[in-house]
RNA sequence: GGGGGAAUGUCCCGAGUGGCAAAGGGGGCGGACUGUAAAUCCGCUGGCGUACGCCUUCGUAGGUUCGAGUCCUACUUCCCCCA
């Protein structure tokens, strides 16, 4: 497949920002892009009430198909999401009931509108639950209508389900027929919508293209496949894996400081990659950032961390947070928009272990931790490291009103007494 | 259908003789060094308690034992061999 010279507007911009893992039909794509004739959609399960910056350039995919006059769709895995997808998970997850399901999907919704325009026009995106037509498929005409299509011995093969396999982990029926269910939304997108374009992580190739076929099976219809590789830091880590857990994008689950220090702690190797995934920057002016020399390259990182946080939050979020930033690590002064816990005052009077303070702003993850952190000289109080753990903060411990409190030299928290 | 093996710290991989909160990696966190980077070095990495301590962990459920990850039985899942 060489995929060196794309002319339409749409892949050039995926190839040039480095979305692009695989593509099916790589030169119908490229017509069918250039032609504007694009719908493509990307199907995000509900297991969690948000996304996380693991998810962020699938969004972000829909954003560059929007932006090259494509139409994108946006699908709630309300049904799929009852099954679970088996792609690289050791063992089947609990099953969500249908409540938590719809309860996610709530939640879920909100970010979308940052980073698509919806509506009824032509390239305007729209959103749908796949829960409308998977939920109403009765057991026997969908393996008669579907059924058929698939053999197990491709199945088998499929990476999803190889891994599986290969790894001496069980994989219930149930799951096996979660690629069916892909492939049915796609062709039930493609009837609706005229849906011809499915997009996604490299783990959902094979699942992409069980659709991909179906429709040009069943419908004689054209269909594509365009998966982005799977990121990764470039010393190997998961993406958007930190400290407190998974970076969400939901704002009352991840601050938007957090949101923004979480770019600003990008590693020197990757500013260039994500600002061009993850931002709308112009490429040349992305070039020139990526290629400060040294320590000049923190500015690249801040450009990245004010660009992405502004989009998902908001400007005014995003100077917040960078003012916070600026505040806390270059002038090491306090600032009131660093993120604040609130105590009462009555139990600040009466001493409050640090440890428990520690724990309860969130700082670690149990009194324990917040202890061995204290040993190791992590823990810090008004900037003074604090090897008791145990000590009781008071009253006394209070600088304008406010303690603060620090796990390492990035997770900083103020407490105020209320 | 028969025979043999395997499941370990809920992030992963992986040692483990009846006394084990359980070796060692990776990852993560913290410290030093830097540029809020990487690499490197050092420390920490089940929960609760100020503390001698208590509680919960080795696929699931029982049993033997003063004591079980370690032995026995049944079950679940996986691998290999024979049919």
């Amino acid at each position: 497949m060489s995929d060196a010279a794309f002319k339409s507007e749409f892949l050039q911009a995926m190839q040039a920002r480095g979305y692009i893992h695989s593509i099916s039909h790589p030169v119908e794509l490229d017509e069918a892009a250039a032609a504007r004739k694009l719908v493509g959609y990307i199907g995000f399960d509900a297991t969690a009430a948000s996304l996380h910056v693991g998810s962020l350039i699938q969004v972000m995919m829909l954003r560059r198909l929007q932006q090259a006059g494509g139409k994108p769709i946006v699908v709630m895995g309300g049904g799929t999401t009852k099954v679970g997808d088996p792609s690289d998970k050791d063992t089947q997850r609990p099953l969500l009931t249908t409540e938590q399901i719809q309860a996610n999907i709530a939640s879920l919704k909100t970010v979308f509108a940052k980073f698509l325009t919806f509506g009824d026009g032509p390239t305007d995106a729209v959103m749908v639950d796949n829960a409308d037509w998977l939920d109403a498929l009765g057991y026997v005409e969908f393996l008669r209508e579907f059924g058929v299509h698939f053999t197990i011995n491709r199945m088998l093969a499929f990476d999803s389900v190889k891994l599986r396999l290969d790894r001496e982990q069980p994989l219930t029926f149930l799951e096996f027929n979660y690629m069916l269910m892909q492939a049915v939304d796609f062709l039930e997108l493609e009837r609706r919508h005229g849906c011809n374009l499915q997009m996604g992580g490299s783990d959902q190739w094979g699942n992409i293209l069980n659709g991909v076929e179906l429709i040009r099976r069943v419908d004689q219809k054209p269909a594509f496949a365009l998966t982005t590789p799977l990121l990764a830091t470039a010393s190997g880590a998961k993406m958007g894996k930190t400290v407190a857990g998974a970076v969400w994008l939901n704002a009352d689950m991840r601050s938007p400081y957090d949101y923004w220090q979480f770019w600003r702690n990008t590693e020197d190797a990757d500013v260039g990659r994500f600002l061009r995934l993850f931002t709308d920057l112009p490429l040349d002016e992305i070039a020139r950032l990526e290629s400060l020399p040294g320590a000049e390259i923190n500015a690249a990182k801040k450009r990245l961390a004010d660009e992405t946080t502004r989009m998902l939050h908001g400007a005014d979020a995003a100077e917040t947070a960078a003012r916070a930033a600026e505040a806390a690590f270059e002038q090491g002064r306090l600032s009131d928009d660093l993120p604040t816990v609130e105590v009462k005052a009555a139990d600040l009077e009466a001493g409050i272990v640090l440890a428990a303070l520690a724990h309860d702003a969130g700082l670690t993850g149990s009194r324990g931790e917040a202890r061995r952190l204290a040993q190791g000289g992590g823990l810090r109080v008004n900037d003074k490291a604090e090897t008791d753990a145990n000590r009781a903060v008071t009253t006394a411990d209070l600088v304008e009103g406010v303690i603060k409190l620090a796990a390492g030299k990035k997770k900083i928290v103020l407490v105020r007494p209320v």
